[in-house]
DNA sequence: ATATATTTTTAGGCAAGCCTAAATAATTTT
DNA sequence: AAAATTATTTAGGCTTGCCTAAAAATATAT
């Protein structure tokens, strides 16, 4: 059986992973999870023990490949979680995380797989991050900011890189959400503004806007 | 704040205090959470620290006020998480216990209130049990079983006295379901077995199922 | 290449929540 | 009402997961 921090360890191990793709020192997971290096040493051991990672005094840590797949789950669970308080709780974007935290350790394979069948199997969680697959696969994305797409070019809203009370309110008043298809209709290159048609309507953004939320291009 | 563990004793509590309306016993609540005696006179010293309970040293113990109110709002998110997967995703009335006795430990009263929203304010658990209300109030019920139901009186399913794989089974197949509506057409004194009438259809069921069914009677 | 700085590990301690065995209080029996 | 039984508490220990301070290894600067 794994423990509550045993599992956070893992993800905190993936989080560094996916951002570094480095081996990953104890001093690092210290830092994401908020705790001492000592006691990070201390319990990749016990990660070692269960074969969960693999450890090198001194050097660091990679996930073994159980490890990863743990990781992985937890990850997938975390991302259907955002998903369900935002889709169908009626969450914003901004208030998720936390709950997701703590619904993420929920043990229940069956839980997992009918919750990813009531949201009818999203791909990507409501910051536009992918949500793994039930085998474990992490479809990359490429992703741009808004204020990088060419003039006439369409896309599809996939998150947003900021997370603002404020800033939220105002997309959700521009009607724009998970999902939503833009086109940039005119650049002006003075401000760096834009004008977008976003489902059918026109409306004009400033640089600060467009620069932190995240599309995925579609044409 | 509260601990996991803490959450745990202050449940039991109040679930001996549903059943037997006395004062507890540090026996009674070792009996509960299978956990020996000698840690819960320890608990529950913890407890009245945080003044959750009244305890008086070898007499037992009384949920106070908070402690009371704590316990209730337990006993809401766990009979709301099991109504959310049963009605939801589809799980079995066998199932969703194990699950909701995780779910009833996230904090957050915003998930439990948007939740409660969602599934439209429930009254009953799948298990026909009533769900406490945000102000901590737990209508009693007065419920009869199936078996001792009247002749040509009418009655609301509200839940089943028997977790038994086979039992449920049986009970899908006759369309009886949480919140069906049902009214007694015959019943044969010879071996307590009934006709009845579930959403206009005739069954016939002997006594053993009868008995494992609860009602609420509506005229 | 040696000295200094940084990172990582080891050592020793602490709180939470559990345990068993022994002691004490309460209840029941005779 | 004393003796026996049962219930409860105390005492002492264990594991998990954290901490700080000191020691050891590694990396960097001179």
């Amino acid at each position: 059986m794994i423990t509550l921090s045993e599992e956070n360890y893992l993800k905190a191990i993936l989080s560094i992973n996916l951002d570094t793709k480095a081996i990953v020192s104890t001093n690092e997971i210290a830092n994401v999870l908020d705790t001492s290096a000592a006691s990070v040493t201390e319990m990749i051991k016990k990660l070692q023990e269960k074969k969960l990672v693999i450890y090198k005094k001194y050097k660091g840590v990679t996930l073994s490949k159980s490890g990863c797949k743990k990781a992985i789950e937890i990850l997938r669970k975390h991302r259907l979680w955002e998903t369900f308080l935002v889709n169908k709780l009626d969450f914003s974007w901004s208030e998720v995380h936390d709950v997701a935290e703590e619904l993420e350790h929920i043990k229940s394979q069956k839980l997992t797989d009918k919750l990813d069948h009531f949201l009818n199997y999203p791909k990507f969680d409501p910051h536009g991050e992918p949500i793994p697959t039930k085998n474990g696969i992490i479809h990359p994305t490429k992703r741009i900011t808004l204020s990088e797409m060419l003039l006439n070019s369409n896309g599809i809203i996939m998150g947003v890189s900021l997370d603002d009370k404020e800033f939220l309110d105002y997309l959700t008043k521009l009607n724009i959400s998970i999902g939503s298809n833009i086109e940039v209709i005119e650049r002006i290159t003075f401000d760096q503004s834009m004008k977008i048609k976003i489902e059918s309507k026109l409306e004009h953004i400033s640089q600060d806007v467009a620069k932190n939320i995240l599309i995925k291009i579609i044409k």
